[in-house]
DNA sequence: CATAGACCTTCCGGCTACTGGAAGGTCAAC
DNA sequence: GTTGACCTTCCAGTAGCCGGAAGGTCTATG
């Protein structure tokens, strides 16, 4: 299966699935004209590339989580520390997100926006001090 | 005042203050030595710098919050906008981890976390399909 | 006067996770 | 035989810095 097909299949553009296997997330094999031939082993192995970056791990996370796949004997404690570790993660990039969106959102309802220069988003990035 | 100095008042490490400079965002004067010379006016260009980044801003809204502050005609509406883009920005990317949260959280809420190889967050990011 | 240590300088490379593009080989169709 | 869609490798660039090497400068101390 061409690298095209792949992309189709697993979601993933081309450039994406020959960074990952330049990054040995992957070795598919090829065929004599030199073109990679995945096999539908490897579209999954994709594809689960795919999910695990969109639910936000990192390709090092994606790269844990393939070998704990691969291991039958793994124990789910392991993925599960993974996933919950992600999950504080997330939280505390929610909980900055709204702090910031408070202040900014403070600042927007407080700027008149018209033709005038006085601006309190300005002002307020400028700070206390007068050294100009 | 010497970039330690420079540093220490902005906040910023002086690795990156002097990368600002290397992208144009401001140009100190130099001593006989070839030290850099940080005047008040510039540590004030450089906490405007280190509030606006930590409020969320990219270098390059950086750079036009910058010119509007420095122009005395501009127009607040100009500075809302910006402001008003980010505050969108924001919004969106707090939606999309929430919904990431959600996802993530039931894996983990299904998945026993033990010495068992079962394991449903792995399960659902191999998918349905069972190629192997 | 020498020297140690804390500064400062420039430059180069690396980080994450790709993306774009150039230069060139291959394949199927017309 | 030629067009166009594929495929290959390699190189460079993105954002926003950080780390480190190699070397100059300044200050204090023996």
């Amino acid at each position: 299966m061409n690298i095209g097909i792949a992309s189709e299949k697993s979601g993933l553009p081309s450039k994406t699935i020959r960074y990952y296997e330049d990054i040995g997330l992957l070795s598919p094999a090829r065929t004599d004209n030199g073109y990679r031939d995945y096999s539908p082993a490897d579209i999954h192995r994709l594809r689960f590339l795919q999910r695990s970056r969109s639910l936000g791990f990192s390709v090092d996370e994606c790269r844990q989580l393939l070998s704990l796949y691969r291991d039958k004997d793994r124990e789910s404690a392991d993925v599960k520390a993974i996933a919950q570790a992600k999950l504080v993660e997330i939280d505390r990039k929610i909980a900055e997100l709204i702090g910031l969106r408070g202040l900014l959102h403070h600042l927007v309802e407080h700027c008149h926006g018209d033709e005038r220069p006085d601006c309190p988003i300005i002002d307020e990035l400028a700070g206390q001090d007068t050294a100009q």
